[in-house]
DNA sequence: CTCAATCCTTACGAATTGTTACACCGCCCG
DNA sequence: CGGGCGGTGTAACAATTCGTAAGGATTGAG
């Protein structure tokens, strides 16, 4: 597993470097911006596990990017602002966001309360060797799926890893950029079909429709997403 | 779904009674302790869905209940402590809290933070967002478009970009403007006619009459504007 | 070395989306 | 009242992205 991508918007330098030292330090990936505009265009190519988000920014609203974040990107969503004020607080949060810290704030503190975040949203998808959703179920460790009826199709390597991805972020956008980065990660920087062609795979071995995919659905332009109801054993 | 169950473990009844009130009044059901002992052997009763626990307690170390609890119960904790050193939080937080909050507090915020908790631990057990308009059901995360008999018509990701922009800002004006700014954010700076046709193609969908349009109208010269009583789930 | 399994690459058809073109409509002004 | 101008609706086309069948490269076992 990668190490958890962070990203960083603010428009102070001092911060954005005290941030990206800390969380470094910290083994997390990060990613800073200084204006809204640059962060949501990077959103295309990455999927941040975390954003960290200054709400007064000079080309935003970061109420409402916070509100967009937190519903479409499924990411966790962290403010970090100067005001202290509670009604602030209660909209932030109310508006999506996961935790509100205030500024001056230390480093320390924001790795910790990022790590609580990460552990209990991932601790729902622990890593286990089985899962289970809409009557299959899968065997990691023998490589193994079974239908209901408990009929077992074998899959292989390849098709493993992007299982497990989307077992692991099921219900969320999945970018093509993620994914090529979750898996192999040294794939050939050109048109890289082989993504396609595992997930046709995939959807083979769980029959499903190509015309009316119901468990992984394409969403063009942007990625996939997994819309099974995964139970980890 | 019952309410979500709120214990509150301090040694002022002050504090006891202030949050008592606050959350009863926000709709969860509370039990508060004054000691550890009978907030323990309350457990075997009762599974919280959130813990508020005090870490200066007279009869316990708090870190370690705090540490029991988060890895034996499963359940959301989150400290309040006179305590407000950085090192203080970092510990409480690495040993399993979910948050930490410094006395003196206000009510509001304590609130408003377990429900950011519960929104994201239960989230990935719940159903994505969904929206309800004139007999119209929209199924966001699964891309899907639900009439009042209950057939079925999938929206492309574009389309969904507009209706989730009209849902979110009904009967309000919607200049061309915002939409650009709104949705995609890669602007082709000259005219962009791809915003009516996306609005089109989602007019065709909802079986608009085009010379009579009932839910999306058009303001001439202005923007459009989403005439339906929405309700989101 | 041979064989088989796995996976990537290529190629072509299908789906989605942006662009263009033209018809229509509302508003202004004579 | 009517003609002109510019904003809007949408059909048709083009560009891009995606699905997948087929063939070849790679790997590993015997």
């Amino acid at each position: 597993m990668t190490a958890p991508l962070v990203t960083i918007l603010d428009d102070e330098p001092a911060i954005r470097s005290m941030l990206t030292d800390a969380l470094e330090d910290a083994g997390f990936r990060t990613l800073s911006f200084a204006r809204a505009q640059a962060f949501t265009a990077a959103l295309a190519q990455h999927q941040p596990d975390v954003c960290l988000v200054d709400l007064s920014l000079p080309d935003t609203d970061g109420l409402t990017l916070v509100h967009k974040l937190a519903l479409e990107q499924g990411a966790i969503v962290i403010i970090i602002s100067g005001r202290a004020l509670v009604q602030d607080k209660v909209t932030g949060l109310e508006l999506g966001a996961d935790d509100y810290i205030i500024k001056p704030f230390d480093p320390a503190e924001v790795v910790a309360r990022i790590r609580a975040r990460l552990r209990t949203t991932r601790s729902a998808a622990a890593t286990g060797q089985t899962a289970r959703f809409n009557g299959w179920q899968v065997l990691f460790d023998q490589y193994m799926l079974e239908d209901a009826g408990g009929a077992q199709t074998p899959f292989s390597h390849a098709e493993g890893e992007v299982l497990r991805l989307f077992l692991e972020n099921p219900k969320r956008l999945i970018s093509r950029a993620q994914m090529q980065d979750h898996l192999g990660g040294a794939a050939s920087e050109s048109f890289d079909r082989a993504m396609d062609v595992r997930i046709s795979r995939l959807r083979t071995k769980l029959r499903e429709d190509p015309k009316n995919p119901r468990l992984i659905k394409t969403i063009y332009g942007a990625g996939y997403i997994f819309l099974g109801d995964v139970t980890w054993q």
